[in-house]
DNA sequence: AGCGTGTGGTAG
DNA sequence: ATCGCTACCACACGCT
């Protein structure tokens, strides 16, 4: 770090007359200030000092929600012993094999609810004696522990605990339990607090949370020791041919740990959420109407990353040397910051480390340090909230725009601010800070652009804003960015390299630059050209413009994959991922886009950054999930299917984005379950609302045409009009028995009247008769291509319904294969792996009808039926069975189905398969594939109560 | 005109 | 080796 070694006592007073002029020539007045006396100040050192020790109260030891020790209540009479009696049967899941990933976690859900809603039910029961002592905890169990998983997993949200099935790459998880260590986990949990289970147990004994230090797992000096072992073993154990791609189960964490553009997008879309909910706040508070800010103030850290790593390299001159911060020493690694020695050299950030090196070969090349990024970003928000501006504005984790309404002796006091925010974040960080000030944000960022290196800069003169504007680059504004430019570029210069200024464009109209970059780019270059530029950043004044309206996952890095199953298995754990982040942030979302990066046609197989994604082309393709939700099953299955729409060849994927748009508040936990039921006993109202959807009419009066009151049919007349599957009907709760009932007699109704309901596409589907809409929306023009694909794939797969695999010519194959859009490379796998996988999984084995998930209601009522019968035909002497593959798209659609709250159609489905089960037709020498059939009829049933309990939860909490 | 979808661009 | 993310805006185009 800058230790000012090269600073010189000078007086502030004079350093801004000079740099005034210096910088301007004198013809206009702006201030720019210097602080390389910074801590040679006598008065600012000690002001810094004063500050930092006041600084304990606004930077309090960080909170440890551990140590929170939340008051029993109620007695805990419940023994462990009878936790684990009661405890649900696990079994089934063991059993399954890792190799299909989707079914692998999709059946892990189904488990999971399943268990969670004989918790609810039985904490319903016992409520009293379950004080919620593990509310602020998030816990994560690894490994074989004593008492097992499924008992922690009971006692943690019984408790109130949330329970992660999954630790992800920035996980808030804030414990994880293990019994055993290996040094495997000591390096995978070396961020976060391994516990073990007795801390769990002794803790529900105490009914209250216990100190979790008395139970770590290993001790500090033991870490270190293993932690050298360990990396002689993971030298040793991985091979160095092979390396880390997106292949690797574990790919996506090791890779969110250390991208630096991960890291930067999470730490802002978290800065932006924290804010705009104190705005939130705020504005609940102070009612009175704000004026826009007078100042904007524009504060940023010099080099952030290069800064704050050099912060652990104290033999560092940061002034002088020339330092980068990057992965590694060498290649096609990316400079992510570097200092402005380094600068010096013509280094600069994103370039390749190799041209760095290039550049200057003396340069040192330091490691990431994202936590510590992080805490000094903490400090910097600290401090910026201390000097109480209207407004805060972050614009990453080391940047923020600042709103000032007025201060009483404009530019001096303005210029005290600064400097002091400047010291004390100096003083406290060890890094320093530039600030960039004026009367808009434009204005404050170009501002904050001279200002830096460690400098502050003021422009507040309107009438000046010409000369101030004329040599800045077109490429400093605000959202202008490299196209922009070179669009201009080649338009003004026709093609010369010189830089794009401002005055270049004096020339240009505000219609041309319209009709050049449209609308709204257009106007606001052209106001820009004058220094004109509106932006608000007070968020309080509309908090809802800064909710977060996607959540995104994006992976163009290590992306190769060989075969289709690979790509599955990906996609399977990136649903689950951005699932996970769903349930974290509290979000459940209605539409979903995969999109993919494809190598464009004659770019290098192997680009030159390692495992990079080269030139590519990107294709996207987006669906409607029915209704907002967060179930990785369902998002998984439908990620599969985007990508066979899209159909990129599987050696060509360079790359893979998965985003989640029309999101829903939705806080409930994972085991959203638990949450809501307690929420909802505790509030003592069981049952005022139904499910959501339900319309306000057919609440209050029953019906939807409350002028005609037909004659009510008995409700076993009912029911078997509609094909409702009876037993299914009385195995639900009351209240949906009575909606059901309602449903169907307002289909009679319906049927009458010939009249079909209203469209609405996220809500009110009870009230919906129409199925559900095909996945994507076709245009007959642009698209046909995928209308033939999927219609022809659908006639394809029903022709081929009753065909074992093995019957179907080479024709039939090649056809399949060419209607997917993959090459010859691809289709070998796709053969191989796809459409003729032979795993075996929980129910029987075998052919894969190639089930996909474009069917509509309609379709599936007869496949159903064709389904069940077809898996009873003699193979070998043996029952062809149910394929896994087939079976997970049938549970995606019934997912659809539910979340479309289509209770009729479940139960429906429901009675097919009791239908045909009872028909004679079946051979009747085979009870396993019988009672495979029952077990998926009872998962509907299961899914649909499930739902159902939770849906009827969420509105009584809300 | 306004909507839905796919695509492009930008910032840190 | 290497960790090329992600939220959001804007727009083109075709449809109603």
């Amino acid at each position: 770090m800058n230790k000012n070694s090269n600073s010189q006592p000078k007086s502030n007073e004079q350093e801004i007359g000079d740099s005034t002029f210096e910088a301007f020539n004198g013809t206009f007045s702006s201030t720019q200030f210097s602080n390389d006396n910074l801590v040679e100040d006598p008065s600012f050192d000690d002001l810094a000092k004063d500050e930092f020790m006041e600084c304990d109260d606004i930077s309090p030891p960080r909170k440890t929600p551990f140590l929170n020790d939340t008051k029993s209540q109620g007695t805990l009479d419940a023994s462990l012993t009878e936790l684990v009696d009661q405890q649900p049967d696990h079994k089934e899941t063991k059993e399954l094999k890792f190799g299909d990933y989707e079914t692998y976690f999709y059946h892990k859900k189904l488990k999971q609810q399943e268990k969670d809603d004989q918790y609810v039910q039985w904490r319903t029961k016992n409520s009293n004696q379950f004080p919620p002592i593990f509310s602020n905890c998030v816990i994560y169990v690894n490994g074989r522990t004593d008492p097992d998983i499924t008992q922690l997993h009971r006692m943690i949200i019984l408790h109130g605990g949330v329970f992660l099935n999954y630790l992800g790459a920035k996980s808030n998880a804030t414990h994880v339990i293990a019994s055993n260590i290996t040094p495997r986990k000591i390096i995978e949990f070396k961020n976060f607090k391994v516990i073990k289970p007795e801390w769990i147990t002794d803790s529900i004994k105490e009914k209250k949370i216990l100190d979790w230090t008395k139970y770590t797992l290993f001790s500090p000096q033991y870490d270190q020791k293993v932690l050298e072992s360990d990396r002689e073993l993971k030298e040793k154990s991985l091979p160095l041919n092979r390396p880390i791609d997106a292949t690797h189960p574990e790919f996506l964490k090791f890779f969110f740990e250390n991208s630096r553009l991960h890291h930067l997008s999470t730490w802002k879309a978290d800065l932006r959420e924290k804010f705009q909910q104190e705005a939130l706040r705020a504005s609940k508070v102070s009612q009175t109407l704000r004026t826009k800010p007078k100042i904007i103030m524009h504060i940023d850290f010099d080099c952030f990353f290069a800064a704050v790593s050099a912060l652990s390299h104290p033999d560092i001159d940061f002034a002088n040397e020339p330092i980068a911060v990057s992965h590694g020493g060498k290649g096609s690694s990316d400079v992510s910051s570097c200092n402005y020695a380094a600068r010096k050299f013509g280094v600069s950030n994103g370039m390749w480390v190799n041209r760095a090196l290039e550049l200057c070969p003396e340069l040192k090349i330091l490691d990431y340090d994202f936590k510590l990024y992080e805490e000094k970003s903490k400090i910097f928000y600290e401090e910026l909230t201390r000097i109480e501006p209207d407004c805060i504005f972050p614009v990453s984790v080391d940047e923020a725009l600042i709103g000032l309404s007025s201060i009483d002796d404009e530019e001096s006091t303005l210029l005290n601010i600064c400097e002091k925010l400047r010291n004390k974040i100096y003083v406290l960080t060890g890094c320093t800070v530039s600030i960039g000030a004026s009367y808009n944000v434009l204005l404050a960022k170009l501002c904050l652009r001279k200002a830096k290196p460690n400098g502050i800069f003021f422009f507040f003169q309107p009438n000046n804003v010409g000369n101030f504007l004329k040599n800045i680059p077109v490429k400093q504004l605000p959202g202008i960015g490299r196209k922009i430019e070179d669009r201009l570029s080649n338009h003004l210069n026709k093609g010369s390299k010189e830089t794009v200024t401002i005055s270049n464009l004096s020339s240009v109209s505000r219609d041309t630059m319209v009709k050049f970059f449209g609308i709204k780019t257009g106007t606001k270059l052209f106001g820009y050209c004058q220094g004109l530029d509106d932006t608000d950043i007070d968020i309080s004044k509309n908090p809802s413009k800064f909710i977060r309206k996607s959540i995104s996952i994006d992976v163009n890095w290590g992306i190769r994959f060989e075969k289709q199953t690979q790509v599955d298995e990906f996609l399977s754990r990136v649903a689950d991922h951005i699932c996970q982040r769903l349930l974290r942030l509290g979000f459940v979302g209605a539409r979903l886009m995969l999109k993919l990066a494809r190598r464009t046609k004659g770019a290098p197989i192997d680009p030159p950054k390692y495992l990079g994604m080269g030139l590519c082309d990107f294709l996207s393709k987006s669906t409607n999930l029915g209704a907002p939700t967060r179930e990785v099953g369902l998002i998984a299955t439908e990620l599969k299917s985007l990508y066979r729409i899209i159909g990129v060849a599987i050696a060509d994927l360079r790359g893979v984005s998965v985003t989640i748009s029309e999101l829903q508040k939705c806080d409930s936990d994972a085991t959203s379950a638990v949450d809501q039921k307690q929420l909802q006993f505790e509030a003592k109202k069981p049952k005022e609302k139904k499910v959501q959807g339900i319309e306000q009419n057919v609440l209050k009066g029953g019906s939807v045409f409350p002028h005609y009151s037909p004659a009510k049919e008995t409700l076993q007349k009912l029911l078997q009009k509609h094909l409702v599957d009876l037993d299914a009907f009385k195995a639900l709760p009351n209240e949906f028995q009575q909606e059901i009932k309602l449903e169907l007699e307002r289909r009679s109704v319906e049927q009458l009247f010939e009249k079909s309901p209203k469209k609405n596409r996220n809500r009110n589907c009870l009230l919906q008769n129409r199925s559900l809409k095909k996945i994507g929306k076709v245009r007959p023009e642009t698209q046909n291509k995928r209308i033939d694909l999927i219609s022809n794939q659908r006639t394809l797969n029903k022709l081929t319904l009753n065909i074992p695999i093995e019957n179907l010519g080479d024709s039939v194959i090649h056809q399949k294969t060419e209607l997917s859009g993959l090459t010859m490379e691809g289709q070998k796998t796709l053969v191989n792996s796809y459409w003729a996988s032979e795993k075996t999984k929980t129910f029987n084995k075998h052919y894969n009808l190639g089930i996909q998930t474009f069917y509509e209601f309609e379709d599936w009522k007869n496949l159903l039926k064709d389904w069940v019968r077809f898996s009873f035909e003699n193979e070998n002497e043996k029952p062809i069975g149910i394929h896994e593959n087939d079976l997970d798209v049938f549970y995606g659609f019934i997912h659809k189905l539910i979340l479309n709250e289509k209770i009729y159609e479940v139960l429906s489905l429901a009675d097919i398969i009791t239908c045909s089960l009872n028909s004679s037709e079946l051979v009747d020498n085979d009870t396993n594939n019988e009672s495979d059939w029952r077990k998926i009829r009872g998962e509907l049933l299961n899914m649909l109560k499930t739902n159902l309990v939770q849906k009827g939860a969420c509105i009584d909490t809300t």
